[in-house]
DNA sequence: GTGAAAGCGCTAACAG
DNA sequence: CTGTTAGCGCTTTCAC
């Protein structure tokens, strides 16, 4: 059998709650008791049972974080990021990938699993607006993205208007005018893609320019092969084009395809750029301006808010937005342009 | 305070024994009374608290994942496939990233964590050969990819040198005969790096071509930007190369960068192929040729070995191997030639 | 500052 | 087929 704590204490001479004490960096302590009991834990090699203390405790030190997908880049690197920031405050990280389902979301939420976690963090797809109160579970929750409109819990996300008409802007004043935009849902308002969208309109609007709704493709998923086969239909169909904002850098970047099988050159013929700024990103052929949306902000974020509300902090929900910046890169200024900007 | 066990006995009339029985699916006991059991737990909305089930079960059913980096699109494929994996088993995947660290990767072992998980999947990178000995923890474990030559642990992974091989066949099959290799590691041989380079050496060998070793590029990292630094560096040699074989997609797609940026056409001119079948690698232009080492096929073989060590299985440790495929596209065929592959 | 007692919620072992 | 007893290893509560 393993060495208990008991064990530890017999060691050092103390009682099993010194040793607690102890190790949980109780401050009103003898030093020296203290350093006679972590001698005794170093010398037996005592590890404490995670699964009796947080019975006890009543707290895991273990976080959910619920995303639709690894595959998909942007996720990887949020979970990276979630995974980096959680080790750092002695949390660990377990995964439950919802495929974008609505029943796993809630799943989630209501599960088996929610029990065992001290927080979640969830970047739910198919949530919707509605389902706002069902996120009220047992667990602290930190909602990431941009599903729910006011959620009842925390969130966490990013400018998604500012920074899409930031980028928007970008291209305007790089004499673009025909600017297509790959990603838009049929319908939606307040799903990142909505808010995109609206950027992307509000720049026009202050810069006075009248949009082209034939520019404005729609897509059902946000993968590289529908960024190809949007820009595919959009060429096709004949409307003019001088540059192209892909919703997020994957559509981008399937667009970047279809353009340069087509004999387009980029940026000159037509400027692309995306949202995300993913590390492929930079690598590109052109390298792609995108959005950076700060996912390593937004994973710090989203844990010190769930880090307060583990201790109990009861306030009102936080509604926090990370800070955006435009990486600018080949795949949008014209050579000629390029010290201009 | 939460519904306990208890109360779901006195609910449905039955001691707590009973209630534990009907859960854990006890094959000896009258239907109707599981039943009434069952529909206590639903009317209470009861929900066992794990930690109380793993105290005294002595199990968790939580494993963990080691692996370098999320942001890597292997390893982000990889836990993927393992998540997915684990779902399907009712086991929970707990992620920790070692950075590439020996040391993180043997806290990884022996750490606290190890103590909470009831098995450990390891994808390492800095532990080598010398290490095997170290790998005996506490925690049965599954050793994922290539630096420690006979572990003492389960292992499983691809046939680097076979795939390889049948890669490099494929280009020397296809009249190619100035085979550059990028991505090759100084000095080793039973990683990742040296077994390709091994299976391209035996391509070589069977073929009756001779190596020219100023084709061999090596480099620290397996990332992107080092696949185009060394296609730029060997290009600028001056040495004559008609086809690059990237040891990951990624040097591939790095390296496809620098060729054409440079002029070059592929696969006319040079073809490229790489090694994991990324989903990216499906939709670069031109789509990569790379070889798919069944990443899913590994995970899943992964955890049933895990988890049969889990219930108790002592026997000698498994090596295991997955099938690899060959995933031929664009980059390294010829259009002339493409109808006789 | 430290110790003793109690018990978190569950399942192993056995009794019936 | 079901109930009883005991105790997993820790922390909480309170006494000293």
């Amino acid at each position: 059998m393993a060495v208990t704590m008991k064990d530890v204490a017999k060691a050092a001479n103390v009682s099993a709650k010194t040793v607690s004490n102890a190790l949980n960096g109780y401050p009103f302590m003898k030093p020296d008791t203290r350093q006679r009991v972590l001698d005794a834990v170093e010398r037996l090699a005592y590890v404490p049972n995670q699964s009796a203390r947080s019975l006890r405790s009543g707290r895991s030190r273990v976080i959910g974080l619920a995303l639709p997908d690894l595959r998909n880049a942007y996720f990887a690197e949020l979970a990276d990021a979630v995974t980096v920031a959680a080790e750092r405050r002695g949390l660990t990280v377990a995964i439950s990938l919802t495929k974008g389902e609505r029943q796993r979301e809630l799943d989630v939420l209501h599960g088996q699993h929610s029990a065992t976690y001290d927080g979640l963090l969830l970047n739910a797809l198919a949530l919707c607006d509605e389902d706002g109160p069902l996120l009220a579970g047992r667990v602290p929750t930190v909602l990431l993205g941009d599903h729910v409109l006011n959620p009842p819990t925390d969130h966490v996300t990013m400018p998604n208007v500012e920074a899409a008409r930031a980028m928007t802007h970008h291209l305007l004043s790089q004499g673009r005018r025909r600017i297509a935009v790959i990603g838009a849902h049929e319908d939606e308002v307040v799903g990142s893609a909505g808010l995109r969208l609206e950027g992307y309109r509000q720049a026009h609007r202050e810069a006075g320019v009248d949009i082209d709704e034939r520019l404005i493709g729609y897509v059902k998923r946000w993968h590289r092969s529908d960024g190809t086969a949007t820009m595919d239909a959009l060429l096709d169909s004949g409307v003019l084009i001088d540059a192209v904002f892909g919703l997020n850098d994957m559509l981008a970047l399937g667009a970047m395809r279809s353009l340069q099988r087509r004999g387009f050159t980029i940026p000159e013929d037509v400027a692309v750029v995306g949202f995300d700024n993913l590390e492929e990103s930079r690598y590109s052929l052109p390298a792609l301006t995108a959005v950076d949306p700060g996912v390593v902000e937004i994973a710090e974020t989203a844990l010190s808010i769930l880090e307060r509300r583990i201790v109990g902090d009861d306030c009102a929900p936080h509604h926090v937005q990370s800070a955006f910046e435009l990486a600018v890169r080949e795949s949008s200024v014209n050579a000629d342009n390029a010290l201009t900007t």
